[in-house]
DNA sequence: CTATAATGCCTGCCTAAGCAGTCATTGCCG
DNA sequence: CGGCAATGACTGCTTAGGCAGGCATTATAG
């Protein structure tokens, strides 16, 4: 039996967890991206390339995956960075249904030259805030998010397909 | 000078501030509107419509300050409203450029019945919080939302103009 | 070994959001 | 009073996301 947390009878949309959490994705989504100008890259396009980077994803599925994007939208954005020669694709010889994905030269330099400007932005926004601040800030969303893949299964596939 | 919280050569984009504020706002959208079924509407409806019922909003340009949202996308949004007799329109007299919008009958019910189910599930969201953490939660985020208000200016438009 | 399911990538279609521009109305200032 | 900026609602255009289906390839069951 879940906690009163809310009320039907005195409930606020704006006070409520999920109008704050909306709030902040949102304006944090416009700062950085705001910080990024010129440089001809979403903010999606960049969390993207950090993913292949860093391999923690390095198929169209993995990132559709760990992003829990659509897998059509996925392959048009990576089309988008191989057009602009920041990413390329090759097929797996082992299985040639994957595709694997690797940042080109630029590729690299691209994405590592706007973590500075990611890190500054977001360090600006915390400016206000503790280090034990951000770091309860982080738990507790964790928790949070831990939570809701259980909830929602289908948000945590690799969870799900291990469980099959 | 703003804090290190994050640092170019050691940042994870899966560590970071957005990441996780990204994915929880994410998740719990999904919870939410799996719950909504087949009430036949978008949370984002009902946000809407919530606004419009604890008069946070009377207009369409009230709305889009409010949630943050496009003045066009918004219009069509409340097109659709009014198409299901959710919600009303009615020029206002004195300043004959602002529409006033309204709840039908049928809306304030339609509104109320899903109250019931968004507390549901935010309270089973955050059924492993206790009361402390879901306050300091939300006092943290607010926080947040406090200062990329500051940083990102048309964000709060109605200070914004306010200050003019 | 074969039939069937599952996986991965991709395409087409539809809807929604973002952007720019229009039109009407009002406020402001010389 | 007259002109000009500001506001509010709306519309067309473009782009991105969600959904369903298709094709190739691999895994699985009998």
């Amino acid at each position: 039996m879940p906690k009163q947390h809310y009320r039907p009878e005195s409930f606020q949309a704006r006070d409520s967890i999920g109008y704050l959490i909306k709030r902040s994705q949102r304006l944090l989504q416009e700062c950085i991206e705001h910080s990024f100008e010129n440089k001809g890259c979403t903010l999606q396009q960049w969390v993207v390339l950090m993913h292949v980077r860093d391999g923690l994803a390095i198929t169209v599925a993995d990132l559709c995956r760990e992003l829990h994007h659509d897998s059509g939208a996925m392959t048009r954005l990576i089309d988008q960075l191989e057009e602009r020669k920041l990413i390329e694709r090759r097929r797996n010889p082992q299985d040639r249904r994957v595709i694997e994905l690797s940042l080109t030269k630029s590729g690299q330099e691209f994405v590592e030259s706007l973590i500075v400007i990611v890190t500054e932005a977001l360090n600006t926004a915390l400016e206000d805030f503790s280090r034990d601040e951000v770091k309860l800030m982080q738990s507790l969303l964790r928790k949070f998010i831990g939570r809701l893949e259980q909830l929602v299964p289908d948000a945590a596939l690799t969870v799900a397909t291990e469980q099959k």
